[in-house]
DNA sequence: ACCTTGGATCGACGTTCGTCAACATAGACA
DNA sequence: TGTCTATGTTGACGAACGTCGATCCAAGGT
């Protein structure tokens, strides 16, 4: 098997990715590429994290804020790098700490696909 | 490290799980849960073979009308059964075929994590 | 300069995952 | 009963994953 090497997902190019689920099959292609913010957050450790900074006021959290969650600290620089890849977080450093904020379009993007899905 | 055993996943179990994903933190138990459903579509081939059986008339497929993503049939098999252990597709056998049907109330609890997450 | 602190990277480890060929099972039909 | 076809199961293998300790880099404070 040929390992693929996946770009980073671009909020725009997630919108504009895919149709919902039950419109039409998906191409290898589109399950490609979605598959990665699905397996993003298919993890605890990840889904939590996730949580922490999407309910952090501003949808935005310092590492400091949300690394309590039972790893050591490599491991959630681990995880919040694999969100970062995934497209769901993005990073910024301000001074002594960094931030992690929401992408928004990408969360609404994987919304609809299970929502508008669901109505058959 | 300790193997928990994850029970299938009722549909209203996961409808009931947990509030939209910037409401609040996820607690551990409540993220180790919904991981498995993100879990399940984290795989192209999954992915597809879902988004065949949700966009199939009905939202119901036999596995033959499926089976053609490029993998062999036990694979096929096991992805399936992976779909239906995380509750996010239900089988019935009629007959000499095997049909899947996508529960509609977990993915509309999955839809809602994620864009009620997005408008913070 | 030096030290401290926040965070990322590296290297290694055991585990889980995706895949297949081989085999098993369940209906349908003769 | 027996045979054919459609699916599920088993066992094995390599790849990917989650985790950690050790290390490194960047910013601030002394």
């Amino acid at each position: 098997m040929t390992t693929k090497v996946l770009p980073l997902l671009e909020p725009e190019a997630v919108a504009a990715c895919c149709p919902p689920l039950s419109e039409r099959p998906l191409t290898a292609e589109e399950a490609e590429r979605t598959a990665v913010m699905f397996k993003a957050l298919g993890d605890p450790v990840r889904l939590r994290l996730f949580s922490l900074v999407a309910s952090h006021e501003g949808g935005e959290a310092c590492v400091c804020d949300i690394s309590d969650v039972g790893v050591s600290q490599p491991t959630v620089s681990h995880h919040l790098k694999k969100l970062r890849e995934a497209g769901l977080l993005s990073s910024e450093r301000r001074g002594t700490w960094v931030y992690y904020r929401v992408e928004p379009a990408v969360l609404a993007a994987m919304g609809q696909l299970l929502t508008r899905a669901a109505a058959v």
